[in-house]
DNA sequence: AAGAAACCCAAGCAAAATTGTCGGGATTGT
DNA sequence: ACAATCCCGACAATTTTGCTTGGGTTTCTT
């Protein structure tokens, strides 16, 4: 039942990159977003590739070059994100194909894995990235210290 | 992000004692109940024995003993069979002890697993065995043959 | 009292999934 | 040219899952 790493860093290396779309607009190289978010380079370049065939980053290659959003963080959402990292947000296998249960119509479980797909589908694609900023932004101004370095949940 | 086999199996083993409460009220032996809904017997009795201790079946033992629920279906829900046998539905490890995460107050990811969390708590908590029982008997009412053998999902 | 029908429990274990690492290739700015 | 990058497939370590095995213990029936 819990999300793996590759939703949890995806979700991380995101937010890093919906920060730097307001910051600089340039593209981040893989290693500056591993070192704040605290990932390994070469895992967290499997995840941006996926991202990147998912649509949702787009990169420069060269020198100089780097990851970056695809378009603006108030365009993106969590769900799209964790989808593209996890598969389908699925409890259950028989919701994900249309004949991956053959029983399906008249079974009483049913019923129950689609309400709570449908919930967490809701609410993931109901948060983008731009939401995110703004909470942390409105949090942040409420504690006093300020502390932009690693923070993982 | 899938349910393992302990959630989907014990929601199976549940809903299959909810409808021999309603019939019998008798203790079901393991071997019935494996058979019904075609499970391993010596798994399912990890499974039945997690659930005793949650509380939410009780058992007879020896000769025509077997299980039952503890109480009524329409006093057990989704979400309490689920968290017995998955742990806490939490999609992240932080959100689970209190200090799970040090930084827990000022991240920004933390409110995202927080409103998915409540989400899907709210939604499993509000689905009862009885509630499974009555969307199955209006479901094969619709549906025109009758087969109450082996459904999974 | 014997036997059978049941539940109870702790280990062990193979397969699968997860979580990475590694090595080399392709592209592009300076 | 050269260095900074991204790109990609293979593989290795570890953990989790999904069971099985081999014993117990309790209680009904005869």
């Amino acid at each position: 039942m819990k999300l793996s790493t590759r939703g949890r860093y995806g979700i991380h290396a995101m937010y890093d990159l919906a920060q730097a779309w307001r910051a600089t607009r340039g593209p981040q190289p893989l290693k500056a977003i591993a070192q704040r978010q605290r990932l390994s380079e070469p895992y967290l370049e499997q995840l941006l590739g996926a991202l990147r065939k998912g649509g949702l980053v787009r990169t420069v290659r060269g020198a100089q070059g780097g990851y970056m959003l695809s378009r603006a963080p108030e365009e993106i959402t969590v769900g799209q994100v964790l989808r593209t990292l996890e598969g389908d947000l699925a409890f259950v296998e028989c919701l994900e194909g249309e004949e991956a249960c053959d029983k399906s119509a008249r079974c009483p479980m049913r019923l129950v894995w689609q309400k709570v797909h449908e919930g967490v589908n809701r609410i993931v694609d109901s948060i983008t990235l731009e939401d995110m900023l703004k909470d942390y932004a409105r949090l942040s101004a409420e504690g006093e210290k300020t502390d932009d370095t690693h923070l993982h949940g």
